[in-house]
DNA sequence: CTCCGGCCTGCCGCGACGTGAGGGTCAAGC
DNA sequence: GCTTGACCCTCACGTCGCGGCAGGCCGGAG
């Protein structure tokens, strides 16, 4: 199976330029020429492309690809492993982005504001760094996106004191239950569980089951939530993540 | 609270280059000078580049951020809800590419050869791209590569021998089990499932019980998987399949 | 008053291609 | 056999996001 650079450039999805490119600096030479002096791939040579071009998404750069490639010590299935791997660690560290998002925007419901060395704790120590084709696809110009931002940027004032009325209102209810002596994982405390969640969806951001318990457990671990929760009421933190988790295990 | 470009520099983990450069190019300028030209920066400078520190950790070009920044429309809880977004697609598309590693790696246990199509199918549609600092730190030199690397680089021909024994020893005796009527959650069926977990752990990868039952799925989703088992003997697959989500629940 | 660390403004360089310019090649159809 | 259009070739310069250095100006500590 002999492929032109048209044809290798069509299936793994990369410009001609860039073939040449490896070419050039022996990354990836084809194996052969036509006597015209067309560049000609075999399926060798494609497998190598593969890998390459997975290195080059975790964003190695192609002199470290090609010390890689040439080790003879790995051979094909060390580096599906180590493939597995280094995804594994990007999936990780991309859901600890997630979580110190959800802290934000816990953060910006309840008004409690993030110092400047706090915002940067995100970051971790690393720093992938993608090109953006899939984004500008998914949200440059989307209708989702427009939605989703007027949501926010149209709070009136009265929304505003739309949302602190609701949020007291339940904050009371609460109280009262928990006071009352009420158990967590009673149908009232789910309900005002559920209610939490519904207030966060209407208002804020839409927050899955999942996304809720990882809140409630947010709530017990960050000092900064549970100083928050506990100020309304000793014992709420730790009476409303029951709650949460009980109602997110009765709805799965 | 006002900073100097250092101190933000080192917040923020980026280098004092690339604030100037920020600066620059209008992306980023700071909200003031001292007499003597210095830059001063303050809360809302920091906040902002902590925006463009995320969306460039996408993959965003920096001209695109100022768009993203600059819109009128969108106010700091769109930003963080269109961040969430995207993080979510990203751990989607390397979650995807975790399986299509996964697959890669059953493929050549069983010695199926994927055509050049399926090599890149992978790469589905977009292409990010990482600088790989955390990369390199993790696995340009560590033990645990090295490691990794030998186990399947020092496979002998004896070893080959061995396997491929132990592989048809285990494939009798799940034969003999499915003939026989042995229901597939049984302690028999289950004991034969985990065997085929060990086996994949001993020779080839470290298969958690979630990435096994993810591999039983694969065995009925993918016909090149069913075919395999259904030479050997029909209705194995599916009886396989059922036997590690038994046994992977069992064992939870 | 003198250091030393930090800040300033250029300005050149680099990695990984993008993007033509200028020209040869090849299969299909007339 | 000849044209046409898609595809290929080799330079060679342009771009993006900084890195790194030169040459010089602050600013507080001793």
């Amino acid at each position: 199976m002999a492929y032109t650079v048209g044809q290798v450039a069509k299936a793994a999805r990369v410009t001609v330029r860039t073939l040449h490119h490896y070419d050039g600096i022996g990354l990836l030479s084809p194996s052969g020429r036509t006597p015209a002096g067309y560049r000609r791939y075999d399926d060798a040579d494609l497998e190598r492309l593969q890998h390459i071009r997975f290195y080059r998404e975790l964003g190695f750069p192609l002199e470290e690809i090609a010390v890689i490639l040439d080790d003879p010590d790995a051979d094909p299935a060390a580096h599906l492993r180590r493939q597995h791997d280094l995804l594994s660690g990007r999936i990780g560290k991309l859901q600890e982005m997630v979580a110190a998002i959800e802290i934000a925007m816990e953060a910006r419901r309840m008004e409690i504001n993030l110092t400047p060395e706090e915002r940067f704790e995100v970051f971790g120590d690393a720093d992938p760094e993608e090109h953006a084709e899939e984004a500008r696809q998914r949200w440059g110009d989307t209708e989702a996106y427009r939605v989703s931002t007027r949501r926010a940027a149209s709070y009136s004032k009265e929304d505003w004191l739309r949302i602190k009325t609701e949020q007291d209102n339940w904050g009371r209810r609460i109280v009262a239950a928990l006071t009352a002596g009420t158990p967590a994982d009673s149908a009232e405390a789910m309900a005002l569980a559920e209610e939490h969640r519904q207030l966060i969806v209407r208002w804020f951001y839409d927050c899955s089951y999942e996304v809720h318990t990882g809140l409630a457990d947010m709530y017990l671990a960050d000092p900064r939530f549970t100083a928050y929760y506990e100020k309304i009421a000793p014992g709420l933190a730790e009476y409303l993540a029951e709650a949460i988790h009980a109602n997110a295990i009765s709805r799965a």
